[in-house]
DNA sequence: TACCTTTATCGTTAATTTGCGATTAACGAT
DNA sequence: ATCGTTAATCGCAAATTAACGATAAAGGTA
């Protein structure tokens, strides 16, 4: 057991990538979205194929899936009155590199 | 455009491991949380270091702490009068891995 | 123009989270 | 037995999140 005594000055991870992260992982934090993003992993999908298959009003899954848009997660195509969603794969490929840092940071 | 069809079922991806994903994730969801494990990451830790470093009250810094040992991402050793915090890199593996797995599957 | 379909937004309620100061608990040392 | 130190817990206020039903918006179609 040693004492904390580093200062964390030389670590190139700094607070903008801290709370990159944050918002990325507070985005996943949910059971819903992860489920989200699970069916978008499969393919592009219908706002109302989502809703169909969370089992959760379409406003609540509306709200969802602006939170995981908001967080880059997820891109949204409008086709009225039907929009398309799609996953980022930059986005999850940026929050693997960032998990990936902080532990050797 | 293509709509999305395909039943979820024959995915090897289950619910559980949504959750436990949504679980880790909440869990690194917020910036104070992400630097804690950023500190730990360079090294097991006592709470009082933790607590100068991060800025936040001594009652604050224990709730994220608790809220990272909930999620199994942190252990606490207590060696009284003092708690030697440190991470746990098996549940970071575990994470990196659910993160990898929901793209595929 | 008047529908129809689909998604976004609004308004509300309940639950959870965040943050703090104050207190408690635990124990080693005096 | 008292004191000192450190971390956990309590109690509380403010903010945020989650969920829903209802409504609005936006275009295509009849």
């Amino acid at each position: 057991m040693t004492k904390c005594l580093q200062s964390l000055k030389h670590f190139h991870f700094n607070e903008a990538e801290e709370q990159e992260l944050a918002a990325y992982a507070k985005a996943i934090g949910h059971p819903a979205r992860v489920r989200l993003i699970r069916i978008l992993a499969g393919g592009v999908c219908l706002g109302s194929d989502l809703v169909s298959q969370i089992g959760l009003a379409q406003s609540t899954v509306s709200e969802h899936l602006r939170v995981l848009k908001e967080a880059g997660l997820v891109h949204a195509e409008v086709q009225h009155p039907r929009t398309c969603f799609s996953l980022r794969p930059e986005a999850l490929d940026r929050l693997q590199a960032l998990l990936q840092d902080i532990r050797s940071s």
